[in-house]
DNA sequence: AAGTGGTCTAGACCACTAG
DNA sequence: TAGTGGTCTAGACCACTTC
């Protein structure tokens, strides 16, 4: 008798839709972690008593939504957030002309506030809640091009200090995941033209008043839990933030 | 004998790939024209010798690129565009506060031209072709947001003129489906933040000099033909570009 | 009742990875 | 060679739409 009970026929729901929740519940409390293999599709039809083609439709979804990676002949994993995925997913910011590069980051201010208002509301957590604020400057081919605020709900985050912050080997996505568990599967953005404030116009080397763009991200996790506001100040003056709609339908 | 040959094995292409060619390859050549239900699955099946599993999975590849649509018990039909697909798909602009909002439009500039060398490269075709430049207005709850500079390839709208197009009764990319067989299906958007022109500036009431949000569209058929250039200028006082990333995995 | 797409099964065989 | 995911088949049954 299995462990875990069998799949049931849950109020006109496909089993492949049961088994997608099952899975994600599964890597969202723990009993799969980033990196690691879920068990065979044979495996998990025997433990769910479906047919592996029910398995597959329900590994399909989550591959499809970035949560799972399969590679051929060696199995099927939990995603890692590596930096190309990163750069492909979440990170938008492009040179008018040449190629995408990676931004070098470096932080300058890392402290402990409270939620105010707008960032409760983002996080949806009450207000005054802690938080952790952070400020990025973030260079690409040796140029300041975006000045990050970034605000976390202290409570996902637990013994986050700037040493470890700062000394983090890879992306910030990948440092939430590693050490907390956190796995950013969608972001929001919304984007406006504002105009350069003393503060960042310095930070940016452009003139007070100049045009910038600025950026206002969500991250979520599980369970569309907001797990990171964020606020760019972007100079486009030779970039812009590129984006595509729908998907490229090679013939 | 079937009249289209059976499908073969070409070069290790897994055959859903290739019947998922053949049926793209049908709807861009007039074969299922927008709107029009394709064949059954079981017909389809019989028709390149392959089983219905085979079908469904070329088909729904072409429903999650939203070329085709499926309506359980009626039949699979090629997709249309209509107000609400366009408003999801490819127009991004929402009142910060507040739901989105159908855009009111008014033509104000309908002109014959010839493509520069920047709307060449975008629309690739050879500078000085023949293009169509329009001007439009949009308002949002009766405010002026955007001002939608379009330029369109003459060659792939024969006969547009500015009554057609101030006259339709449905949306632009509606237009370009039922009088010319153009699907729009991908668009590459680039932003970035500008000062206002006089110009501008007058059409959407704010300051010359006002911060203001430049989006540059190209809009792509089938085989990533680009069929329109776009640039659009928008006061984001009130407004934002809206996006999202990821999909939401409700569990 | 007939016809459509939607779900699910049980199994065969292939392509890739690793020891 | 053994084990993994990837492709493909043939068919059963269900849910929805239309007549």
């Amino acid at each position: 008798m299995p462990v875990r009970s069998p799949l049931e026929a849950a109020a006109g729901r496909p089993l492949y839709e049961e088994l997608r929740a099952r899975l994600l519940d599964g890597i969202s409390r723990g009993r799969w972690r980033a990196g690691d293999a879920i068990p065979t599709e044979a495996a998990l039809a025997r433990e769910f008593t479906v047919s592996i083609g029910t398995v597959r439709k329900a590994v399909d979804a989550l591959v499809a939504g970035g949560v799972l990676i399969r590679r051929q002949g060696k199995g099927t994993f939990v995603a890692l957030h590596n930096a190309s995925r990163l750069m492909f997913h979440f990170f938008h910011i492009v040179p008018r002309e040449g190629d995408k590069a990676y931004p070098e980051v470096s932080t300058l201010d890392f402290r402990r506030d409270r939620a105010d208002a707008g960032v409760a509301r983002a996080l949806a957590i009450p207000q005054d809640d802690r938080v952790i604020r952070i400020r990025n400057l973030l260079k690409l081919s040796g140029m300041p091009v975006i000045v990050d605020d970034i605000t976390l709900p202290a409570g996902l985050f637990p013994g986050l200090s700037e040493k470890i912050f700062t000394s983090r080997d890879n992306t910030i996505y990948h440092l939430y995941q590693s050490r907390y568990g956190i796995n950013v599967l969608r972001t929001d953005e919304r984007l406006r033209a504002v105009t350069a404030s003393a503060a960042h116009a310095g930070l940016l080397r452009v003139a007070t008043g100049s045009p910038l763009l600025e950026v206002r991200r969500v991250a979520f996790s599980f369970r569309d839990r907001p797990v990171e506001a964020r606020t760019s100040i972007v100079n486009t003056a030779a970039h812009d933030y590129h984006n595509t709609f729908g998907k490229s339908e090679p013939l």
